[in-house]
DNA sequence: TCTGGGGTCCTAGGACCC
DNA sequence: TCTGGGGTCCTAGGACCC
C-alpha cells in the first residue's frame, strides 16, 4: 500500500492563493499574532531552515525568523484543498483511500508496479491541485507511513520486511509512528533505545511495563509489522471536544469557577446539537507549567444542567486543592457509542 | 523556549456481582 | 472470623497523532 503526504501542506495552500509569498519563510499558527499564546501549525521549508517546526510556540518561532510571514490558521481553506486532494486519490483506478488527516492518507491498491502508481498519484495530484506530495510504499501501514519521511520532499521511498531493519534499525524508537517522548524514555529504561532493539524484544517481556495490548503492539511497531489492509470505512467520530487556552494563566478561584462554568455551558449546547446519543461528558484541566496531568469529572447521562454545573464546581474545587492555581486551559469531551470499530488496530489519533 | 485545538485509544483500580 | 476466584462496568488519568 501507499502513504501519501502533502508537502508543507498548509504553507503550500497559502502560497497558492498568494503567489507572491513563494520562496519566503512562512509560519502559520494561531491568529498569526506572535504575542499571543499559540503554536506553529506548519512552517514552509524556508522557515524550517531556521529551526522552526510544527508545535513550536509561535512567539519562539517569530523570534527565530524575524523576516517570517506570519499567517493565521484558516481551517476552511485547508479543508477545501484537502477534499480536492482526497477526491483525486479516490478517483485513481483501484484505489482504496483511508484519510488520516488534512494532508495525508493511505491508498490501498493491487499493482505490480507500486512505484509507477506512486509517480502517477504525484502527477495527478499536482495537476489537479497544484500541490506536491511525497509517497511511501510499504507492505504494512506502519512501513508505508515511515517510508514517506525518506521520500520528502516530493519523492518516493519503499519500506518492506526486506529493508526495514537496514533503514530503520539504527534509528531511535521515537521515530516510530505511535512512540513519543514518554514511551521512548520508558523503553530506554528497559535498555531498548533503537528500532532494531525493539524489533528483537520479546513482546511478552514488554507486558509488565506497558500492559497486555500496548506491550506487544510496541514490539510489532519495532518490526514494522501490523495491518496490511487499508480501511476505507466511512469515518464516524467517537467523540467531540472543546478546549480553551487562557492568554494568561488563571490564578484566582473565582476565575476558575467562571471559566469552568462557561465551558460546561458551551459543551451542553454541543451535546444538544449532536444528533446521536451522547454516553459521556468529561471535563479536564491543563496546568502551567505545561504537563499532561489532568483532573477530570465524568458528567452523568442525564446532562441535567444543574448536575453539570455541580460537577464543574467540583472540578474547580479539585483544581484549587492543588494550589497554587496556575490554570493554563480547560477541555470538555463528549463521547458517543463506538460499536462501529471494536477491535480496530490502534492507530491513535488521526481521522 | 514555552506550549493550540481537534481527535483516538489504553490502563489501573475500585465498585459491584455471583 | 476472615475472606476465594472470577467476571463486568465505570472513572480518572495518561499517551500519542495531525
Amino acid at each position: 500500500m501507499l502513504h501519501v503526504d502533502l508537502d508543507q501542506f498548509i504553507a503550500a495552500v497559502e502560497v497558492l492563493r498568494r503567489p507572491e509569498l513563494a520562496g519566503k519563510p512562512i509560519i502559520v499558527g494561531g491568529r498569526g499574532d506572535p504575542t499571543e499564546r499559540a503554536v506553529v501549525s506548519t512552517a514552509s521549508y524556508e522557515a524550517r531552515a531556521f529551526g522552526v517546526g510544527s508545535g513550536m510556540p509561535l512567539r519562539i518561532a517569530a523570534r527565530k525568523v524575524p523576516d517570517a510571514v506570519l499567517l493565521p490558521v484558516d481551517a476552511e481553506a485547508y479543508l477545501a484543498a484537502s477534499d480536492e486532494v482526497m477526491a483525486t486519490l479516490r478517483a485513481q483506478p483501484g484505489a482504496v483511500v483511508q484519510v488520516l488527516g488534512w494532508d495525508e492518507a493511505f491508498v490501498g491498491v493491487e499493482t505490480g508496479d507500486p512505484a509507477a502508481y506512486a509517480r502517477q498519484i504525484q502527477a495527478v495530484v499536482l495537476e489537479r491541485t497544484q500541490l506536491h506530495c511525497s509517497v511511501g510504499i510499504g507492505d504494512t501501514l506502519v512501513r508505508a507511513k515511515n517510508a514517506t519521511d525518506f521520500g520528502k520532499p516530493a519523492g518516493i521511498f519503499r519500506l518492506t520486511a526486506e529493508n526495514w531493519l537496514d533503514v530503520m534499525g539504527a534509528k531511535t524508537t521515537k521515530e516510530l509512528w505511535g512512540v513519543g517522548n514518554k514511551i521512548s524514555a520508558r523503553l530506554a529504561k528497559l535498555g531498548i533505545k533503537t528500532v532494531a532493539e525493539l524489533a528483537a524484544a520479546d513482546p511478552q517481556a514488554l507486558v509488565p511495563e506497558f500492559g497486555p495490548k500496548m506491550g506487544p503492539w510496541y514490539a510489532s511497531l519495532g518490526r514494522g509489522d501490523g495491518s496490511g489492509t487499508v480501511d476505507d470505512t466511512p469515518w464516524v467520530a467517537r467523540g467531540h471536544s472543546r478546549e480553551t487556552t487562557f492568554q494568561t494563566n488563571l490564578t484566582e478561584p473565582e476565575q476558575v469557577h467562571d471559566a469552568v462554568t462557561q465551558l460546561a455551558a458551551e459543551v451542553l449546547k454541543d451535546v444538544a446539537a449532536e444528533g446521536r446519543p451522547v454516553i459521556g461528558l468529561t471535563l479536564k484541566v491543563r496546568y502551567a507549567p505545561f504537563t499532561t496531568k489532568t483532573h477530570a469529572r465524568k458528567i452523568p447521562e442525564t446532562f441535567d444542567r444543574a448536575e453539570v454545573l455541580a460537577r464543574a464546581l467540583d472540578l474547580a474545587g479539585a483544581i484549587e486543592a492543588g494550589r497554587p492555581i496556575r490554570l493554563l486551559g480547560l477541555r470538555a469531551e463528549m463521547r458517543m457509542p463506538d460499536d462501529a470499530r471494536q477491535g480496530h488496530t490502534p492507530t491513535r489519533g488521526g481521522w
